[in-house]
DNA sequence: TGTACATCAGTGAACGCGCGTTCACTGATGTAC
DNA sequence: TGTACATCAGTGAACGCGCGTTCACTGATGTAC
């Protein structure tokens, strides 16, 4: 049965969230349109009618996962401390889908790694800000190297299978952001 | 036709091998057991031959893909000099696997976390030795946080869609390593 | 050392399941008058 | 404002393909004598 414009602009954002869950938590290939079409209270048939295909909808779905949130940490150091904590590390579906996603994306198409590109430019840009150096040239090279550090950390903490070395991953890396700001 | 055991040895390393590479080059999903066997000049049928399943395989393959080689760098700086090169990052097949693996591994099995994380606490370890810091705990903290950063840093520059952002961010991470070895 | 035969690694066809995608149909929406 | 009807978002069954796994068979290996 048709509906409302306002219901298929919000049936096309549930669509939109629950994907964007699903694949930051199971990984793209793992996740079934069925999946997401459950998830988002709606049937498989409909997908085709807001989505191209399952390779848009990882686009669209990276996009909407990189979007701005209103409690985004404001200096470089809250922001990865936050990264770094555990509630992050325990929590994929709602966490940086760069640090979910990333060596997934890179065997995607274009499109999708452009999304996820155009959301870390922004991040950079931001954490550039209020990252330590005299120039703009420094302070951007800080902020790279800041975002790649703790998106290893992550990445690293996660994937080991001990505990304990998980958490010793993230202090580490904590420890090293701290003595860094310190020198 | 039954083959000699020599030759059931070499066809044994032959699939591990093959596996290493095409699981690293386009992730575990994507590779069809039909992949691993004809890269290995073997059909199909013989594979449970070898192995338990695909998910056996998965763990084999990534302990393969994480045992020392020999021109292994032996100094911190060396290892991160070499991980940090545009040949490590356009050669995802014969590189580091928790790079090519590390964000998809979360959701494997057990058994392939554990081997990657063995295969990690070895370099760790190693690593250690040559990493800056006056306690063995330092080292060590230092250790973690360096490979978490060129971790993230080559995992940032092979997902990127842009090739000068990607420059950038390995040229990033590498000017940040020097900095911290002068302070 | 030579021969007979049991073993078993590898073959390739077949099976069954799941997933992306398509499509005829339904019935509420929203427009034209 | 009220009514008739064309539109079209969503439904759910069906399709077809690919993949992991199984299995009866083959023929070289390697052992027993």
């Amino acid at each position: 049965m048709k509906v409302s414009r306002e219901q298929v602009a919000e049936n096309r954002r549930n669509i939109l969230a629950a994907a964007a869950r699903l694949f930051r938590e199971r990984g793209f290939d793992a996740v079934t349109l069925d999946d997401v079409m459950n998830e988002a209270n709606l049937t498989r048939g409909g997908f085709y009618g807001h989505f191209k295909s399952k390779s848009d909808l990882m686009a669209q779905a990276c996009a909407f996962a990189m979007r701005p949130t209103e409690h985004e940490p404001q200096t470089l150091l809250d922001y990865c401390t936050a990264y770094l904590s555990k509630e992050h590390r325990d929590n994929r579906a709602e966490g940086c889908p760069v640090a979910a996603l990333g060596s997934e994306a890179v065997r995607q198409s274009l499109e999708t790694r452009h999304k996820l590109a155009e959301g870390t430019k922004r991040i950079i840009a931001h954490l550039s800000k209020s990252a330590p150096g005299r120039t703009a040239s420094a302070r951007r090279i800080a902020a790279l190297a800041s975002f790649s550090a703790i998106l290893g950390g992550l990445v690293l903490a996660r994937m080991v299978d001990d505990p304990a070395l998980s958490d010793e991953v993230l202090a580490a890396n904590c420890k090293a952001l701290t003595n860094a700001a310190d020198s």
